[in-house]
DNA sequence: CTATGGATTCGCT
DNA sequence: GCGAATCCATAGA
C-alpha cells in the first residue's frame, strides 16, 4: 500500500535514492494536477555528508530534514528557487533525497503555463518546484497524505540508472550520490 | 550587529 | 561559457 515509500525511505539513503527513481511526484487535483516521473536525485546523509545541510546540525532552517522519512522538506537556494526532498530514514537522521528532476507525465500544459516555457520544465530542482507549484508552504508536510505525493511506478521502471557526482556543492564530490534514470524511450 | 555563502536558473555573447 | 539576481541562516566580534 502506501506504506511502500515509507519503507523505502527506511533503507540507507543511496538505496533509497535509487529506489525512487521512477516514482511519480504529484501535486494538485482535478484538472489542476501535475505528475512528473522522477528521473534524477541526489542522496544527502545526515552529520556524516559535509554537503548536506544537516552536517552542522538541526537548525531552523532544515528542521524538516530531521523529521520522519517520507516527510517532505522544501529550502530555498540562492533566495530564489525552492528546492523539493524526501526525507530519508528515522526521526533525528537528517538524511534525504534531493528530487533534482523529473518528467511531466500528467499536467504537462499546467506546468507550461506556471514555468512560462515549453522546454525544460522540470529538469533541474527549482524548476521542478515550479512546475509543481511546491513553495516554502510544502516544507515539512507528509508525502504519503499530504499536497505533494509520492506514488510507486506504475510497472516496472524500464531504463538503466547511472550514478554521478554530485553537483552544485563544494565539499565530498567524490561520492557518486547522484542518480540519473536512463529511460529506453526517449 | 554585520558579513558571508549557498543543493540554482536565466540571459547574453 | 560566464555572470547576475535574491533570501535567510549561521558565524564571528
Amino acid at each position: 500500500m502506501s506504506d511502500g515509500l515509507v519503507e523505502l525511505l527506511c533503507r540507507p539513503v543511496t538505496e533509497a535514492a535509487i529506489g525512487l527513481l521512477g516514482w511519480r511526484l504529484q501535486s494538485g487535483e482535478g484538472s489542476a494536477t501535475t505528475e512528473v516521473v522522477l528521473t534524477e536525485v541526489e542522496a544527502y546523509g545526515g552529520a556524516s555528508d559535509p554537503a548536506s545541510h544537516a552536517y552542522r546540525g538541526k537548525t531552523n532552517r532544515n528542521a524538516s530534514m530531521f523529521l520522519e522519512a517520507g516527510a517532505l522538506y522544501v529550502y530555498r537556494s540562492c533566495g530564489i528557487h525552492w528546492c523539493a526532498n524526501a526525507v530519508v530514514g528515522p526521526v533525528g537522521e537528517g538524511a534525504a533525497v534531493l528530487l533534482r528532476a523529473g518528467k511531466p507525465t500528467k499536467g504537462r500544459t499546467v506546468m507550461e503555463s506556471r514555468r512560462g516555457r515549453q522546454d525544460h520544465l522540470a529538469d533541474g530542482p527549482g524548476k521542478l518546484c515550479q512546475a509543481m507549484s511546491i513553495d516554502g508552504t510544502h516544507d515539512g508536510t507528509s508525502l504519503v497524505d499530504g499536497p505533494i505525493r509520492l506514488v510507486p511506478p506504475d510497472g516496472r521502471a524500464d531504463g538503466f540508472v547511472t550514478a554521478s557526482p554530485r553537483i552544485g556543492i563544494s565539499r565530498a564530490t567524490d561520492r557518486l550520490w547522484r542518480f540519473s534514470l536512463g529511460s529506453t524511450d526517449s
